[in-house]
DNA sequence: GTGAAAGCGCTAACAC
DNA sequence: GTGTTAGCGCTTTCAC
């Protein structure tokens, strides 16, 4: 496929037009010091009147670096890309990523072949550090990436013993201090909608819960447990399942703010009161409850937060490369609201 | 900032372990003909043992392609990012990119800053062309990517003259169909849900219902329009916003399935029985509706055609540049269920 | 402060 | 078939 573009001035015309050498016009378009300002004013010229654009290729060959970075969503469904909890995240990587002025690519890494395909382009020096999102416990990408040596950052671990630099919640506090909540406020049957459990993320928020319990002496055996997979959908299912159980049901806590918002659909679907009858408290999904359940309390994490860090530590292993693991667990906030 | 990613082996050492020459070497990589078996397969084992990996900056250079093609969103609210109907199209095009062996990279537009790096990126030779989607009508983007003769495919027109090759769905006739079959079940008092009405597709749907209705001769006052932005929380106030101006509502063509779904629960809320009372139509939003509202009739628009369309234009634009403006409308299909 | 020159790692055209 | 060579357009020393 010819793919060409041809026309496209260089640097080399750049620097004859403008009666220079070819190293003070990099110097120009890179605003590197050493360069009077009268001459830097006719480069500066030369470069309108020409149109040049710098070639990235070219640049990145010989400056070793790509000015870009991947985030990768290794989501096999494509339905929980659609979650705000997603959205919410690139927002705020790409805010964060504004000032070093690297470009932040999404890429969906849905299959084998694909996650091939992306392992070459990144091998290949097209992005200069990856980051990784919703990975399951069973993702060999953040291993391979590392193996390749290549900067990366994961949102959430895979397990407690995580060594790929990360940057996470404190889910199980957040559950701990949410279904604290609800016994102090005096509810004694409290269930829990999870996440998909084979992500580390769901397993610690569980066990958040089951401690509160615990350390109020109450019981807390698998009918109390449903799972979901973060979706709106999947959280009514799981509140009706629940339901049926046990009627008696008065505290939830649920994966996020979209489960949430599923669960209290079924629960008035049911006839039952919220939160009067019973009080749901969800994990931030960002803005979504504050637009359709205004009233639902949450364990807030610092979604904006993460994004910044995720690429503090992104450039920090980029300035300074595999020298050790970074970890970074963000403190969550419990929001209470009148549904708790 | 050092990005140096050292002890990477080259072609060239590549082709000193095999004892070749970096020609060989080069087409072996590449597939390309012309090289015997036994020499094949020497070259790939020094390959495998020197753990090769081709420098992509340096092909991009050499080859003056990107085998990349971005997706370009140039959306202010992140939320209607967290629609279904971006999901679907992006999961489209992943697949019809696969064969291609073109990386899809989807990028956020959020701001003039945004627009102006995106556009270095691009000019720059990072992808081989554009894909843009939800594109308003004052957007100025893929005029400036047309300038810059990036090939450029668009989802949607900005208006009833683009010259910039797009895709569209025939959305006007849906909305014409849609309301027609309205009409035929002895609805009369048919109100509707916009998009934003500063993009050419919210304006052709409205079109197409206002011209329905005049067929059968039936007056269409603004009082009967309420304007949505394509999100569930917007369906269900504009919903509510019409019941307010016409109680008697029996028939409501909404701009997409989450629109409608939000309609729906406006309708539920009020204490309409739906289909019985008010009958409810959207535009295909893909599986959503099937999701959550198995019950409700769309307009289908076939997202995956769309995204294999759009990357068939843009192969043919990289193949044969600049020849021509490529445009593509889509049939829409009327997809009946129990709620009309 | 500025210019010249040496690569960066690859593809593609051309010899053999 | 295979090796050799000339760039691709830039950054970055190193002289001046």
């Amino acid at each position: 496929m010819g793919r060409r573009r041809p026309g496209t001035p260089t640097l080399e015309e750049v620097a004859a037009r403008a009666g220079v050498g070819r190293g003070t016009v990099s110097r120009v378009v890179n605003n590197a010091a050493g360069v009077s300002d009268s001459t830097r004013r006719t480069v500066q010229q030369a470069i309108a009147e020409l149109g040049y654009v710098p070639n990235l290729a070219a640049r990145s060959l010989a400056g070793r670096r790509a000015d870009a970075v991947a985030l990768v969503m290794t989501e096999p469904d494509w339905r929980l890309f659609a979650e705000p909890f997603f959205s919410g995240i690139v927002s705020s990587l790409g805010d964060a990523l504004a000032d070093t002025g690297m470009q932040l690519l999404l890429t969906l890494v849905r299959s084998d072949a694909e996650r091939r395909r992306f392992l070459e382009y990144a091998r290949g020096g097209r992005v200069d550090g990856v980051l990784l999102m919703s990975v399951h416990a069973d993702d060999p990408l953040p291993d391979m990436l590392a193996e390749a040596r290549l900067p990366t950052v994961l949102l959430g671990r895979r397990s407690g013993d995580e060594r790929v630099s990360y940057v996470d919640a404190d889910n199980a506090g957040g559950a701990r201090d949410a279904v604290a909540h609800l016994l102090a406020t005096g509810r004694r049957a409290i269930a829990t909608i999870t996440g998909p459990l084979d992500m580390y993320v769901a397993q610690c928020r569980l066990r958040g819960y089951r401690e509160a319990l615990a350390s109020a002496r109450l019981a807390a055996d698998d009918s109390w447990v449903a799972q979901g997979d973060f979706t709106e959908e999947s959280g009514q299912r799981a509140m009706a399942r629940l339901l049926e159980r046990h009627p008696g049901i008065d505290g939830v806590l649920a994966a996020s703010d979209t489960t949430a918002a599923g669960a209290l659909r079924a629960l008035r679907t049911a006839g039952r009161r919220v939160p009067q009858d019973v009080a749901v408290i969800g994990f931030d999904d960002f803005p979504l409850a504050e637009r359709t359940e205004p009233r639902l309390s949450t364990v807030r994490q610092p979604l904006t937060e993460i994004g910044r860090v995720m690429v503090r530590l992104l450039v920090e292993e980029l300035e300074e490369p595999a020298v050790a693991w970074r970890h970074v667990i963000l403190r969550t906030e419990l929001v209470l609201r009148d549904s708790a």
